[in-house]
RNA sequence: GGAGGGGUGGCAGAGUGGUCAAAUGCAACGGACUGUAAAUCCGUCGACGUUAGUCUACGAAGGUUCAAAUCCUUCCCCCUCCA
């Protein structure tokens, strides 16, 4: 499907030759935990090989907290095309699907512009639904205030029933939601075959796996900078617009934790330290998922830098063989 | 100097003669994950052993008792109040 021919190399690295510079069919995704340089090496990429960069982490999809989300600066974007930054207004409540929206049609801008998608970002769960698709459940209305009882589910859904635990409260709501909205039980749902929204693409992954230990440092750095680059005036902001507490944009790692020192509730050295332990566990979870759950083409064992040749070109090695099926 | 309170597992903090290797929370470690995903949840958590179990543990040292984290004595340290 995809036609190696008319690709080359130059010199400095810049896809060449053909009508089109990159064949119509390929995704590049960049995943990876928190700090280990995603956004650079999606950056780097992108200017190598006439990309876009386009957003799969949830949090950099709100505009209102671009430093605590560790969004590009204004320079990496105007330097290289970054989609799907900061679109969101903190009131919304992002989700797979609309992320997923938004996603296809960048990628099909980009490819039409003749340039290479880069899906970078940390949320395994927007990455895998891209690439292997999502349940075909319709939109359902969000039931956020209620509380729904884990012992309810055994009337509908005895399934969900016996699979969910009492205390995952998330699931369980959206349990009841899809099937109050649909008369079927989400479990019946997840039976059916997912449903690709890209079907022509090719994915080609690209994930880095670090070690937790040496996340941790880059964590904490990266932190104290925040604190200097000014997230205390973000949050204080985001706080001014008084929203709801369990709204995403409110959860983002920092928030909680700023919000309590601003609201004079500990100190600012405490809601740091924990801000730190958060991302950390953050992390965590994060490489568990793209360990187990994302197949890669390249896998990266350490954090990547900026401008790491040797990486750059194994990649587009890869990318170039990864063509020619 | 006087009066009182306290020292428990990495931390916080229950326990106050046996059912205690010691509740619970946090951290740590591992895992899950199909429309809130930076969310949500699950497992492990003194050491050795697959299990039975063995050993070392509740500030230190002694003692009482069949049995002590729990009672007694002395010592060390901390906190509060009064001087």
């Amino acid at each position: 499907m995809a036609n190696p021919a008319g690709f080359t190399f130059r010199n400095d690295g810049r896809w060449i030759g053909g009508g089109r510079r990159v064949q119509k069919d390929l995704v590049l995704i960049v995943a990876g935990p928190t700090a280990s340089g995603k956004s650079q090496l999606a950056m780097d990429l992108a200017s190598r090989l006439s990309g876009v960069v386009i957003n799969a982490d949830s949090m950099q999809m709100y505009k209102d907290t671009p430093i605590l989300s560790a969004m590009p600066s204004n320079e990496d974007m105007e330097t290289v095309p970054h989609k799907l930054f900061g679109v969101l207004s903190s009131s919304k409540r992002g989700s797979v699907a609309g992320w997923l929206d938004l996603a296809v049609r960048e990628i099909k801008k980009t490819w039409k512009d003749g340039k290479l998608p880069i899906v970078a970002g940390g949320t395994g769960m927007y990455i895998d639904a891209l690439i292997n698709g999502v349940s075909p459940i319709p939109e359902v209305e969000a039931k956020i205030g209620e509380k729904f009882e884990h012992d309810g589910l055994r009337e509908f859904d005895i399934e969900s029933y016996k699979k969910l635990k009492p205390g995952d409260t998330t699931r369980i709501r959206r349990a009841y939601e899809v099937f109050a909205a649909t008369g079927i039980a989400i479990s019946e749902w997840h039976k059916k075959p997912l449903v690709k929204k890209l079907p022509e693409a090719e994915f080609l992954a690209v994930k880095i796996l670090p070690l937790k230990k040496d996340l941790e440092e880059k964590i904490s750095k990266r932190l104290d900078m925040m604190l200097e680059q000014g997230a205390l005036t973000e949050v204080l902001r985001l706080m001014e617009k008084d929203l709801a507490s369990d709204l995403p944009a409110m959860k983002a790692l920092g928030v909680p934790e700023f919000s309590a020192y601003l609201r004079d509730e500990v100190s600012r050295e405490k809601a740091l330290e924990l801000a730190k332990v958060h991302t950390n566990q953050y992390a965590k979870r994060q490489i568990t998922w793209f360990k187990h759950k994302l197949k890669a083409d390249v896998i990266l064992q350490k954090c990547y830098s900026r401008a790491e040749e040797s990486v750059l070109k194994k990649i587009i090695d890869v990318a170039q063989k990864g063509v020619k099926l």
